[in-house]
DNA sequence: GTCTATACTGAGATAGAC
DNA sequence: GTCTATCTCAGTATAGAC
């Protein structure tokens, strides 16, 4: 059921815009009554993100089961294992993405939604006895790594997210190893290595 | 009078909760009428986060003017420019926190906001050189250092706010720098400079 | 400033699985 | 019988249209 709400709302929200829709719409295309959708989904943005909750639980058993490494090794490991996405499953994200994107109250959501993943990274971390003065700050590096990994995967890159996602930690690396220097003009004969694309 | 309706519902949310207050009792402890509210406020959230469009247009235009650093450098020199708050700004802020983070529905607006903040950071970051893919890394770590320094600092650190910021700042350095192992056990006769406080 | 659509909530009734 | 899912009905408050 939930599943075939989500698929309603995903439609309606894709075709007519989400605040030309209601919720009474979404659930009679579902073949359900407005007050079953309120048992299943709390408000009528959490649709779009039905199953993300599992996501969050093998991201953070990831890490939990993570080698030992540098703290941002084990989140390049951890995220790695989890990059086995399918073309099939790329159109079906891609297809969510842009209707998040085109609606600010669902670009809200999502923005809770990652605050809320990176917190619970932190939490993994904290697990393994990463003090959280320094998780927090590697949680949210990581997270901004894996959605860049993301938009770059969903926008339509030939290459694999897995690649992807390893050009993304390579980046960050850069970025405090001293190697990104500010531009204009080029700085005290240091190379820049700083586009690949 | 946004800075009066503003103080009405901070007051309202933080004795009666967000969600046990109506608009029209914001409105009217501010002795206008609910309409009047929504001339000011494109909704019943935004109240609380008043005058944070100044914080980001400040915040770039000090990324704008930072000499010629680093990536990180200069959101480190930009960052500290802004950090000169007094400890009045400091109890107002806490008065804030505490509303918005007793709030769910505040935490989301914040999140979306922190999200917004970054991309601006990216953009200005984006007109001085910097490649957008590496400059969204950049501005997330950056976003997230100032995150706890600000944090520590509402919570009653007796540091200054800049101490703080310059700490975390240390920290994300030492993130990728090699220094931030992972724990349990010490790694490889590598000093662990891990725990400061 | 007035009016209305609609997101959301609560209580109670019904129906089917077991 | 209990438990769970759904529907019906009656509201309130936000937000937007006029």
């Amino acid at each position: 059921m939930r599943g075939r709400l989500r698929a309603a709302a995903l439609e309606l929200y894709a075709e007519r815009g989400y605040d030309r829709t209601t919720t009474a719409e979404v659930a009679a295309l579902a073949g359900v009554t407005e007050r079953t959708y309120f048992r299943h989904f709390p408000d009528k943005r959490e649709v779009v993100f039905d199953g993300e909750a599992a996501l969050q639980a093998s991201m953070t058993a990831a890490v939990a089961g993570a080698p030992e490494l540098s703290l941002l090794g084990v989140l390049r490991h951890a995220f790695s294992s989890l990059a086995s996405h399918g073309e099939d499953e790329r159109d079906a994200q891609a297809h969510q993405h842009r209707v998040i994107t085109a609606t600010p109250e669902l670009r809200e959501r999502a923005a809770a939604k990652t605050v809320h993943l990176t917190e619970a990274v932190t939490d993994a971390l904290e697990r393994r006895g990463t003090p959280r003065h320094l998780g927090s700050l590697a949680a949210a590096c990581g997270i901004e790594v894996l959605s860049r990994a993301r938009r770059e995967w969903l926008d339509g890159s030939s290459r694999s997210f897995a690649a992807l996602l390893s050009d993304a930690f390579d980046d960050l690396d850069l970025l405090v190893r001293g190697g990104a220097q500010d531009a204009l003009p080029p700085a005290q004969g240091v190379e820049q290595p700083l586009h690949r694309h």
